[in-house]
DNA sequence: TTTGACATCCCCCTTTTATGGTATTGACAG
DNA sequence: CTGTCAATACCATAAAAGGGGGATGTCAAA
């Protein structure tokens, strides 16, 4: 049986030490590096072949959400738990949004931890309840808001559609050419997933995106 | 000076003759003619040539809405003054839209015929508070779904496209052609004071016309 | 019976949109 | 300083929609 390899970094030496110990007590895991700065995350991740990085948010040096932007560059493959005392949310999605596929509170380690593990080599994304709470209150405040990610432009554009006018119009109230308006809309198209104005027009008005 | 030419329908012939008296009190009227009904309506129009008509809605035999709409059958100018004791909304419509200029419950008749003969010849359209109220309720009611007077199929063709839906699409869905979607959509487009399919989408989702 | 509203279908032609490119500029972050 | 992003602009082609006709059949009202 191959055993699952495991990349650690956590800057409280007590909890690195606690954590290799819990996994160890496992025979399947293989921690193949633990590190209190993440300064070579880039070799250790190289050298060490890890399945599954632990990595906490806080630690000097070079932080958490740095180091999973680092990792991502080159493996996109990795699952990547964060580790982190605070719920807050202002690491949270930056996190997440650099690529990490978890996010344990270090209080709910000791018996989530190999749960957790394993949801993220299944493909599940493991996050402390307070957590998964302020990532779900996000989605609802993103949907029909940010989660298209219309930029102001855009929205103005969108808007203008909406109010049934014509490109030639729009062009016209916004000064700028005819093509720039179709290019516009070209993205919110993309954006929305749509293929024509009055999908468009349909969405916007009823997910109130304008 | 050139006398206002009126003709009386009423069959409660207490009322016509306090009419009679009431109107030829003021020397500017000539009564051109006085009838229980309407069974000679139209001799009784052209041989009397009135400028003002007022019609009791309740009559035997043929009833005033039967006898406006013959009378605008041969003559749009004449003015029609309706005459009834009820408020209720049953025919109110029914002579408004046969070609009445002018609503008056019975009960207002002493003190407002006079003036709501002036105004009809003014152009005014002269009715009772209460009957004009169930008009412009009406009006509201009618605001934002049947003012447009959409079929029940362009209704539902609109709503398609307040979907998002192509004209395609929409065939497909209904099993009809291509080429009767578009012959619909222009009738829509024709009814909304619209020309593009976005006005159309934006004016249907923000009166709520589907 | 005739008229009118409705729904259906078709043709021709023009205008508007959609799709997929490329490219320049300024702002801002790494 | 060098990407990236947003906004700007243009081109070519294809698809969709708009505007003008005309035509048929039904069905209810006049």
């Amino acid at each position: 049986m191959i055993p699952i390899r495991i990349l650690i970094f956590e800057d409280n030496s007590s909890l690195r030490e606690g954590l290799c110990q819990l996994l160890m007590l496992r025979e399947e895991y293989t921690i193949v590096g633990d590190f209190g700065d993440a300064g070579q995350v880039r070799e250790a991740v190289i050298k060490g072949r890890p399945d599954v990085v632990l990595m906490d948010i806080d630690m000097p040096g070079i932080n958490g959400v740095e180091a999973v932007k680092q990792i991502r560059e080159y493996d996109q493959n990795v699952q990547i738990i964060m580790l982190t005392v605070f719920d807050d949310n202002s690491h949270v999605f930056d996190a997440l949004k650099a690529g990490a596929n978890g996010y344990l509170l270090k209080r709910n380690v000791s018996d989530r931890l190999v749960g957790a593990i394993e949801e993220v080599l299944k493909g599940g994304a493991p996050m402390s309840p307070s957590i998964a709470r302020l990532v779900i209150n996000q989605l609802h405040e993103q949907k029909s808001k940010n989660l298209y990610m219309l930029s102001d432009r855009e929205k103005e554009i969108l808007g203008s559609l909406a109010r049934g006018n014509s490109f030639k119009l729009i062009a016209a109230d916004l000064g700028i050419s005819f093509e720039t308006v179709r290019t516009h809309t070209k993205r919110i198209y993309d954006k929305l997933h749509v293929h024509s104005q009055g999908e468009a027009i349909s969405k916007a008005l009823n997910e109130k995106l304008v």
